[in-house]
Parts: C-alpha cells; structure tokens; sequence
DNA sequence: TTGAAAGCGCTACCAT
DNA sequence: ATGGTAGCGCTTTCAA
C-alpha cells in the first residue's frame, strides 16, 4: 500500500495539514526545521499525493481531453504531439480519444471525457454540434484545432487556408502556368470552402479568370481525389496545373493522370496541402502546403490552459501561416 | 454546478445509498417503483456520476497509460487505436505519453501516470528498467506491447519475428535469389536479434550459407538504413536481395541502390518490414512484413484489463503472426 | 428493501 | 507557525 499524507505527517510528527501546506504553497509561512523533518519524511516513505484524492477536492484534475478524428492519420498524430508538449510543460496530461470521423462516437466521446472531470477539451473533430451547445453553455473550456467553428462560438487555433491555397496558386502561376484546376475539399467544412477561396482569390490577384470549368468538389480521400481527377479531365482536359485540397487528392490525381499517359511535371503541375511526410517520398516528390502542426497543437493547449487557469486571452484566435514545400511535382510551363 | 448523488437522492426522496444502488449494482434488490423515481430524477437532472470521486472511493479509475516513442510513427499510432478500441468497449479512456525515445521523459511519464493512479500501463517503448523494477515489485499491472523484455518478468504481445524473417527469406529464396543480404536492426533489441536469427534460420532451412559478410548491423531509421547500404555494396557488392529490418532502413536502402545506378528490382530486389502505409506509394511499391498492430495493441489492452479485474490469464505472452505482402520491390532473379 | 454512517486522501478554512 | 476539522462525491458495510 503506498503512503499517504497521514503516514508522512505521523512519521514527521506534524498534522497532516502541515504537509500538505509544505508541499503545495511553496511561498507559505512554515518553520524551516519543521519542513526538513516534513521532506525527510517523504523521502524515507517515497511518498507521492494521491492525484484522485487532490483532484476530488481542488476540482481540478489536470487532465486535459484531445478528440481526434484519426490518430493513425499523421496529421493529427503531430497537432497531439504539440498538445502533449505544451501539456506536460504545465503538469498536465492528456487522454486521447479516437473517433473514427463517427459523430456517435464524438459525442459520446465528450460526454464521457467530461464526466470524468477533465479540465478542458481539445477538438480536433469535424463535426460537433448537440454536445458543443452544452459545453458553450455551461462555459466548459474547450479549443478547436484546425477548425474554426461557424455558428458555435469557440476558441480556436487554425492555420490560414486562404494564404496557402494562394501561396499554391503564386507558385503555379510564377511558373507560367494558367490553366490551373482545383480539385476542392468538401464544401460543407470551413477548410474546403478557404482553400477555395484563396484559390479564387489568387487567380483574381492574377488577373485569371475563375470558372468553375475547372474545379471539382472531392472528398479529403486518395480514392476520392482520384475519381475527381478523372471528372477533370473530362470537363476541362487542357488544364496543366492542379492544385489538390490535400495530399491524398494529390496522391489520388497523381495515379490518374499516369493512367492517362501524362507525366508529372511534365504535363501537369501538381500542388498537395498539409505536407505530410509520405509525399516527400512520392515519385516525384510532392510540392505541398505545409502546416505548422505541431505548433498548432502546442498553441491550443497552451490557449486551453489559460482558459482553465482564468489566465486572460489577448485573442478569441490564432492563425498560423503555412508556407509552400516546392518539390517536383512543378515546374515551369512548356513551350 | 452539475448534479450530485445527493441531489438525485433528495429529489426521488431516498437516501444516496439507494441511488448508488440502483446506479451500479443491476443484480440487487430494489423495489422496482423506487428504480423508476430514481431513474426518472436521474433523467430531469441529467446526473452524471463524478468519476474522480467514485474513483478515490474504489481506488479504480477505469484509466489506462500508454506509454509510446513517436504517436506520429504510423507503428505506434496503430497499436495505440488498437488498444484504444479494446479499452472503450469495457469503459477506460487511455491517457497517451509520448516519449520522443528518451529515457528520462519515459521514466518520469511512468511516475506520472502511476501518481494518476491509472490502473495499469501499456508500454510500447524501448528501455524502461529502473522504474520497471519497482512496477513488478509492487505488483502494478503492466503489458508490453511489440517488445519481450528479456531480464524483467511481465506480460507482453508481441509479433513473431522470426517467423517474419522467414517469411521474407522465403519468398526471396523463390524467387531464385540465393546471396541474400540483411540489414540488421540494433542488436542490443530483442527485434533486431530475433529477425537476425529468422533470417539465419531461414537461410539453414534453404541450405543457403550464412555470412557476417552479408549482415550489417543498423539503426532503425532511413539514414543510418542509407549508410548502412554502401557499407553492404563494399563488403559484398554481389549480393542480388537484401531484407531489410524495417521499411524506414528499407527506404534509405532504395536512395543507395539509385545512387549507385541499379535498379528495384531489376538489380536487387528489396524486402521491408513493418509495412508502414507509406511503402505502398513508394515506386517501387515495397514488398514487406506486415504486423497486425491494430490487434496488438487490442490484445494488449484486453491483456491489460483483464490482469486489472484480477482474471485469470490464459498465458503470460501473447505472440501473434506476421504475414507477407508482396509488391513490385522483389522480382525473379535474372538470367 | 432501504437508511445511516464511515471513509477513500487530500486541501483549505478557521483557530490557536 | 501549526493543528483541528470539515467536506469534495461517491460506495459499501452494517443495521433496521
């Protein structure tokens, strides 16, 4: 059985009270002799608080709660390594949750994170709705990562999905290219709908017309991106540059367009989003968007942290900026 | 201010006891109309049981630790969604620690969670001892998960790695190769040595000669996979297959073989292990060792659980099997 | 079938 | 500077 704060306190001759006093409020008044006698008792008993215990009564149990749509996805594994970072810099730990992009699973997994007391929540997830009221209600402490909620209020930490899908589009367009299509994320979630934007936007800045000629909606999936790939060539095949909402359309575009006899860069430009560390890999080596995730998921943990400690916060959010991965996946138009 | 027991108690007009009662023991003797009132008073003030005080009661949090290198190694993002799955369908939530390889973060995060009071640890990480020690003293439930510890007693699920090797031997040998090469793992690792003796073993089967010529001792990451290769090609440039200790050395074994101005597999063919996601995009698409991680890290889990609910276990160790996926890096040897 | 009460280990308030 | 004590929310034993 492992000691408790009576066993130190009777060992040291002191009432527990003392020690508990010794060994949280580091500025309080206790005689110097009395807390030697105090640590010498720990020692000797190897003595660690019960954190069940402190928690119950502080109401705090340092733990934070990270749901997360795909963990085996290293998109999200290196947004939860920057939370654990900035997590256990300040004593707290982390439960992770896996949801497998279920909206059941999600909530449930909210719910049950909470009644387990943790001190706040961090959401990587795509969709929260019913669960995310209450917590706004209640003035739970949560950060959205990744995500910037529409109609719930929220804190939030995100990267600027205009300027990368404009950083892609500058570069394409630097190397002469003006045919340049985009195979977009679904348009119901906040990241499709800026990375279409910015691609608007920078063709705009351009002075390049925008026709939806040349977009195709897809889902955020090789297979998808694939099939997406193949709707483009129908409508608009004189496009010699892509620019793919992420990495996996641009692994699905690649395998299409080498099926139609096409070579990259030769024919077609390619440009992936979030730079995960497969595409440096890819034949060629993919120019992609790259995302500072890890610094992401440190900064929300960090902004969750003040949240629950009562700390004021300069901004509702933060937006980090992406920086463009050039490989060779582009180059320079033909002729 | 959510709902206590209390609460509950004093709206359905009973005592706590009763309501814990009714709350937790579904076999005992309730009258039925109590039950209802109960339970309706639970549902107008959408109770949730504390689980922090519940847990100081019952000393059990119904939490597990999992203990891993890199979350953002495919690998380890696997086992942990394995053991996660297994966890959440007997009601634990998994807190995740990452290590980054390093010793004293492992060490100080096992103290960590045991201070936590989580029920048990799941340690998919290289070296533990000195904390180890005391773990298996103390009798506190652990797994290991992808590592046999050799000097230490504990229970662990593990693939079985020589007959991973083999497998790899094998399908090389039918392929008419006969100077068969293998880039070691650490050899201080119960890994590296056990694909290093499959390897052996295989070669026997086949009456092929073993020579340390063949074999360089590696790190297990794409660079020292690299500079493991030259070294291979001055000891032994003849050689027409080398298996690999896992895909990371595989793929810095492909950078050297290019350099060099050979061809996969026309000149040699190429053989991984692990079969991380990644070696399927690769060109050539990476024959190599796939391990059932996602069921490891759910055996182990399940192990875990069932050591802390005080089952008998069937069997200290868990070994499951490997199996082969061949793709465009091994080819038939020429001539 | 239900109630009363003790107590898990800790912290924090109030005394002294 | 230190001790006493109440109580966080729950479960569990004992009694009725």
């Amino acid at each position: 059985m492992a000691a408790t704060i009576k066993d130190v306190a009777d060992l040291a001759g002191v009432n527990p009270s003392t020690v508990s006093r010794v060994l949280n409020n580091a500025g309080l008044a206790v005689k110097e002799e009395t807390r030697q006698r105090i640590m010498e008792a720990v020692r000797i008993l190897n003595y660690k608080p019960n954190a069940v215990a402190r928690s119950l009564r502080t109401r705090f149990t340092q733990l934070l709660g990270m749901v997360i749509p795909d963990i085996s996805n290293p998109f999200f594994s290196i947004l939860f390594k920057g939370a654990e970072a900035a997590a256990s810099e300040k004593g707290f730990n982390i439960i992770l949750g896996n949801t497998d992009d279920q909206k059941a699973r999600e909530e449930a997994l909210i719910q049950e994170l909470r009644d387990r007391q943790v001190d706040g929540l961090i959401l990587a997830t795509a969709q929260v709705d019913g669960a995310l009221e209450n917590m706004s209600l209640e003035g739970y402490p949560y950060v959205f990562v990744n995500r910037r909620p529409r109609e719930t209020a929220g804190r939030y930490v995100v990267a600027d999905n205009i300027k990368g899908a404009k950083l892609a589009i500058d570069h394409l367009v630097a190397l002469g290219h003006t045919r340049i299509a985009h195979i977009s994320g679904p348009l119901y979630t906040d990241v499709g709908l800026a990375r279409l934007e910015g691609y608007r936007l920078a063709l705009k800045d351009h002075g390049l017309p925008f026709s939806f000629e040349n977009v195709v909606e897809s889902e955020h999936n090789e297979e998808a991106g694939y099939w997406s790939a193949l709707e483009l060539f129908r409508k608009s095949p004189e496009v010699t540059a892509i620019f793919a909402a992420n990495d996996p359309i641009a692994i699905g575009v690649m395998t299409a367009v080498y099926e139609r006899g096409l070579e990259i860069p030769g024919d077609i430009s390619l440009v992936g989003y979030n730079d995960l560390p497969v595409v440096s890999k890819l034949r060629p080596p993919l120019t992609s968007v790259r995302l500072p995730l890890f610094e992401m998921g440190y900064k929300a943990a960090e902004m969750l942290i003040k949240i629950i400690s009562g700390e004021p916060l300069e901004q509702d959010g933060i937006v980090l900026e992406p920086r463009l991965m050039v490989r060779e996946s582009t180059a320079r138009m033909k002729g």
